[in-house]
Parts: C-alpha cells; structure tokens; sequence
DNA sequence: TATTGTGTATAGATAAAATCTATGGATTGC
DNA sequence: GCAATCCATAGATTTTATCTATACACAATA
C-alpha cells in the first residue's frame, strides 16, 4: 500500500472516472489504473466495477474510503503540525538543573514559558552537575544549567551567571565579628564542604592547593541548602555559593568573610551534548535562559541560527 | 511520506536504535537511515537525536510517533477488514426488484439474510424491469430480480421463477361462471394490460398477434396491484401474473379462467450487468435467491466459483 | 448500424525510489 | 588505548512508479 496510491483511490471514488481522478491528480490516467490495480491486488478484492461511463464502488471500496479518509486526514494534520513545530498536548521534555538554579535562577523564567507553551510539560531533573551531564550525554534531558567549568570533549557549555562562593560562618561564630580571615585560619576551623565529585568543591581545592594549605574537613555533602543550614547553627564553617547564601545574609543568620587574596568563584552555565538537535520549544526556553543572564552571542555562535 | 517509512521509524522510536530496527524490519540499517532522513527531509524537522549508544526522539519525533500509530492501527485494521471480507456497520448496497419480487418472492430470503448479515444495510428499489436494467447498466444497482426473457448484450439474466400469468375475471364478470374462453371472446371485453414497456405486456402481445387478434385496451398501467384492484371491481379483465393474484383467487376476489388453446407465462430471474464483481455480501443474497427457487447451477456456470 | 467520443487496460520504455554492499567516522565499554 | 558497535554516506542495483502509445470496450449519435 501507498499513499499516493490512496489518494488516487479517493480520487476515484469521488469523481467517479479513473481519467478524471488522473487529471484531478495531476498523473497521466494508466498511472490511476495501476495504482488501484496495485490496490486490488494486495488487498484482494476489486474496489470498482468497472464498465458503465462512470466506476462504481463496491463495498470493500466503500470501506476503502471510510479507512482511506481516515488515513489522510492523520497524515496532513501531522504533516500540519510538524511543519508548524506544533507540541500535541501531553507532550513535553526533560531538563537538568542544579540546586541553586532550579531555585534561584530559573523560576521567573520558567514561569513566562509556561505562558508561551501552556501545552508543554516541563520535567526538571535536579541533581548535582555530575548526574545531570550523565543524562545529557544518554540522550535522557535536553539540556542542563550545571556549575562550570566542565570540561567534557562532548558536552557543549555557555556560562550564563558567574556567582561568587564566600566563606560564611554562623553570626554567633568567632570570625563574624571581623572583616576577614588568613587561608591559615580557615583550615583550623571545622569546614563543611561540597562532595569531593562536585564542581563547586574542585574549585574550593584548587584554591587551597595553590596555597599550599589543607583543609580539615569536617563534613561533606551534596546539598547547599542542607549546608546552609548547618553552617547556620554553628555546626562549621563553608564556602558557599553567593545564591544559596543570600538570604540568610540578609536576614543576619550568616556572615560573609574575606578570605585575605583569594577570591572563590564558580560560574552556572548551560550545557548540552555537542552537536546536537534543539526543537523549537526547547530553544525557546534556553534562549529566554540566556537573555535573562548572559550568554546569547556565545550561544548563537556555537550553536548557530540554523536548526 | 511512506508507510514502511513509517514502520522503520516507530520500530526506530521503540528500540532506540537504527541497527535494531533494521534487524527487526528485516531489511539493512542504510535501509533504516535513509528512510529517516527521507521523513526528516519531507517533515523538515529531526526525529531523533543521534550521538549516544541510543538515539533519543525529540519532541517532533514523540509527535510523530503519536500519529505514526494511528496511521499504522488504521492500516492494519483495513486490511484486516478486506481480506477478512467484513462489512462495516451502515455499509450496504442495494438491489432493484419488480413489485411481485419484493412483494412474494423475496421477503422471507430477506429475513433470512439480514439474520446472517446483521450490519448489512439493504436497500431495494421496486419498479419495472426496464427501469432495473437501468440501474445495472449505470452501476447504481447491484442486481435485480425482472421479469424475463430480457435481451441485452451486456445484461445477464438467470430465471428463478416461472409464473403463469391466467386472464383472471372479477367474481361478477359474466366469464366467472365458466372454466374457458376463446381468444376472441376475450378482445371483446374491456382489457386491463400492463404498460406497452413492460415484458408481461411483450408476453401478451405475442400470444395476441400468434393468434390474429388484437385486444381493444381500456386501460393500461404499470402496477399489477393496481391491476388486481381494478379487475377485482369489474372495471375489466386482465393477464396478471399468478404471484399477484393468488391471494386474491383464494379469498374468492377473482376468477381464473382458461383460454382455448393459448397459455400466458412470464418468468422471474436475477439480472446483473455481464461480467461485474460480486462482494461476498452481495454474492451470498443472489445465492440464498437461486438455492430458494431455482437456477443455482446456471449462476455457478455463468459466474465461476472464483470472483 | 456504423461512427465518434470517452472510458479503462495493457505493453514497453523511462524515470524515480528504495534498497543493498561497502566503508568511514564516531562513540562506548573494557 | 582497543575492540565492538553504532550511524552516515557513496555508489551500484533492484524495485517501483510513472509515462507514452495503443488496444479495446462502451455509450451516445447520426
């Protein structure tokens, strides 16, 4: 069966003529009668009688027609639909985000794209940056707002938001009352830090190798809300991002120390399998992420305008 | 857009692989590319994301998939329904038959049939058999049962039925009392004939000009019932086919009576354009029609066992 | 009853497509 | 790294669809 050859059959049925369905087609009127012959064959059963001035139906080719029509409304509305880039209802993707994204950079904007595609149904996966590239690189999300650096030969990354990691302690902590503290210092003092596998982590040891130091390490853990929280109470001291911490410096509950000349940094970006298809929807939602922050003209070079 | 197309990639959709479904298709993995890349190009959208151990579908792809197994559902089910010879619920066809057909001959066939073929709608179009072969020629009509002899090079015909048709008198008409007439009593009397077109008149005719006579008509028409009505009254005599008048002759309505020498018979057979197809449905009533009376040899000869 | 116009079927040539084989480049997993 | 597996691509081959030309059937008409 084909779907050409469907299309002359309904042709038929409706005029009545092989000749005219061939005209109406734009095909010569053999190519008709071959298409239904072919029809005929495989289905095994004759869908006109033939020989009157005009052909008549059977009743195999009145089902014909009732399954045939259905057959061609479905392949023009999804040829309709894929070719206005569509999103059926019900339908949707899956991203990757960490913590502080999901929380902090992301819920405005998730919000206006819940208003331009009310039908899409978003799936955030929140995970540390190392799970989430994994996801990434199986083809399980679209793309992620990770921490970088990241350096992966098949993951692409645009920086978007470059967030300070200060170090904080509790406002009943001895260093709150001052401006600033010696590495040396640090490392005296209980720390709470990331799980060695994180990024923000890496960055923290970088630091503490250029300077020679090493640092006694009291707990690690994966989730920088959980670390706020117990820096809070006075449990240990940490290096955390500026967007997990921000409230509670406002509310008091925690002070931010200078670390005398080194400055800790992690940058969230975005992510996603080199080389790969971004569909429409989906685009959208990572360019109002780059608009919102930075990183547009990176993007639109590395991934160009084309899809 | 191609059906097999269309398998290759709902088969691609649901192993995530090309090499799989090429294996489970039974053709090459280029086979499944192309194949692909022919939907992408005609959709003007990717499908599938390729890069990992698996390719994953992209929200045009869950779309299609979407469609893909509606289309596929429909295909299979009309084929199904073919080659299966199923009749969809409110499909029919219909049949031309003369008035003492449907009226005597036919209904408890019908009965019958639509017990056999529930879903089956029937529709059967009562006038002379000129107006039947009409229909068969234009294909509007299936068969019909007609009076015979018909002679049309593209017309077939298979007589079931053969049917006297006695010149019956009203119960007061002076020919009541008698068991015979001759030919000349008869064209003296007021005649109530069938219309010049119909085939019992050609009967008539025939034996009248056999004999030298010719009748001085009072009336002439088309429905026998009518017929029937007016003899019944006394507005005159009539050559009506014992079918009509049986009912009529047993009530006491109406007397037969002989007349010397000549005898009127019509007979009733099935008429359908000469070398048309017959549905199984339509196949299967036109037999119940010759197993009930007679002729179903002639019908196996004329049309063969096959379709 | 021949004639003409309009139909559909068929044969053979041509064009288009789908498919295959062979192979290259990329990625994963050991 | 190395082997295995995967998808893409090029070119050859086969299959299918279509076209041209023509035969044949039928219906309408003179």
């Amino acid at each position: 069966m084909n779907l050409y050859h469907l299309r002359y059959f309904l042709s038929v049925a409706q005029t009545g003529s092989f000749s005219q369905a061939a005209r109406e087609m734009h095909v010569t009127q053999p190519t008709v009668s071959s298409g239904i012959a072919e029809l005929e064959k495989t289905m095994g059963v004759r869908l006109f009688n033939r020989g009157g001035k005009r052909v008549a139906l059977t009743m195999e080719g009145r089902t014909l027609v009732n399954y045939a029509m259905q057959i061609q409304d479905l392949v023009e509305e999804v040829e309709d639909h894929l070719q206005r880039r569509d999103v059926l209802p019900g339908e949707g993707f899956q991203f990757g985000a960490i913590d502080a994204a999901v929380t902090y950079l992301l819920p405005d904007i998730l919000k206006d794209y819940m208003r331009t595609y009310p039908s899409v149904s978003l799936s955030a996966q929140v995970a540390p940056s190392r799970y989430l590239v994994d996801d990434l690189l199986m083809n399980r999300s679209e793309f992620a707002v990770i921490s970088l650096p990241y350096d992966h030969p098949r993951v692409e990354t645009v920086s978007i938001y470059r967030d300070s990691m200060p170090l904080v302690v509790g406002a009943s902590h001895p260093f709150s009352a001052r401006k600033n503290a010696t590495l040396q210092e640090v490392v005296q003092e209980p720390l709470i830090l990331f799980h060695t596998d994180s990024i923000s982590r890496k960055i923290v040891d970088e630091r503490f190798a250029e300077a020679g130091v090493s640092p006694g390490v009291v707990m690690e853990m994966r989730s920088p809300e959980a670390m706020r929280k117990l820096v809070e109470v006075g449990v240990g001291i940490s290096f955390l991002p500026m967007l997990t911490v921000q409230e509670s410096l406002d509310a008091g509950a925690l002070k931010v120390v200078d670390v005398a000349g080194v400055a800790f940094s992690r940058e969230v970006g975005v992510a996603w399998r080199r080389g790969r298809y971004f569909s429409a929807a989906i685009r959208y939602l990572i360019e109002a992420i780059f608009e919102a922050y930075q990183g547009l003209e990176v993007w639109e070079e590395k991934v160009g305008t084309a899809k």
